[in-house]
DNA sequence: TGTACATCAGTGAACGCGCGTTCACTGATGTAC
DNA sequence: TGTACATCAGTGAACGCGCGTTCACTGATGTAC
């Protein structure tokens, strides 16, 4: 995890075994092979995501809130983009469980908020959508396409989000 | 392009020439370094993306229409998933003219969508939220983070995008 | 019409690199009797 | 209390790989006179 933070390259055994002071073979004595190192590092990264998340809003009951869990995800990927990338932009293992049960938390979560907020709408539906809209404002601002600067990120957000949330489309 | 659709993995200048029926040296004569090929590659992409995104509907008028704008968004990064992480994963030369300009392509379109459609809502804020929804859709789909068959994701899309825009939350 | 020259895509060999993975091994620790 | 044994994290050397990039070079094409 720290050589993910501070790098922010490929994590590579060779690099993780350097980190840890040890021989390049020996992590094969903990993992499998790369994949399963991959795979355990991003199931830590959905806790803590998770975590965070669920920090930054336990309860959340208004658009603001809903707006400040948003900001919550981007400065988690913002903060940590290697991490970020591991989770989602590498084909992890499907089948590794603690990785599928983080996702079903975040899920969860997710569709606890809906339910509570938009409690006429299709809640998977709008899950599945509040989930797309703050992943892909991780994503874009991560890959820099919005030409914002880094104290201009929250703000930006919040806006897109609230925005989003409040102004129904005409017909 | 043809490479990136069928192997699907990292693009390497070894690779392109090999597939060109070259010598490893000859790209050279063509692109300073790996990056510029990359980078002319990710405009390529940027342009087509914003092509077809057009012709599946050039002049939306409902939310019908905007989802399927997002099933076209999302179907194009399920199509030509390699493309796709080029043209966002990589960390792009942001001085690229052609990348900027069909990144500004994008945004302008989708803005004078929202203009249309939601004429009282932030542009800005509303054309990012647009954006990083799709964005976000393609992603997630891509990495399969929803547990979702191919034949189900316009459904899904289009419910997501439709449930997002249409219910406003509660305060 | 013929000759000299510039241009330029492509050649092929080589460089040094970091990588994933395997192998037979060492050496410390704990446990059974 | 002492001895034999199993466990297991870690070693270090080696394998073959594909990569980006550089180099001096060739050979075809077009152009100027």
């Amino acid at each position: 995890m720290e050589l993910l933070e501070e790098s922010g390259s490929d994590l590579s055994l060779r690099a993780v075994a350097r980190r840890a002071g040890v021989s390049t073979a020996a992590p094969y004595r903990h993992f499998a092979d790369r994949d399963a190192l991959l795979s355990a590092v991003a199931a830590v990264g959905y806790r803590e995501l998770a975590t965070s998340l669920m920090r930054s809003q336990p309860e959340p009951a208004s658009i603001d809130d809903l707006a400040t869990i948003a900001v919550a995800y981007v400065r988690f990927a913002l903060d940590r983009p290697a991490l970020f990338r591991v989770m989602f932009a590498e084909p992890c293992d499907p089948t590794n469980p603690e990785r599928v049960a983080a996702v079903a938390a975040i899920t969860e979560y997710l569709e606890s908020i809906v339910q509570r907020m938009a409690p006429d709408a299709d809640h998977t539906a709008m899950a599945t959508g509040m989930w797309a809209l703050v992943h892909g404002l991780a994503f874009l601002h991560l890959d820099g396409k919005f030409g914002t600067t880094a104290s201009e990120v929250d703000g930006r957000v919040r806006a897109a989000v609230k925005a989003v949330s409040t102004y129904p489309m005409s017909s």
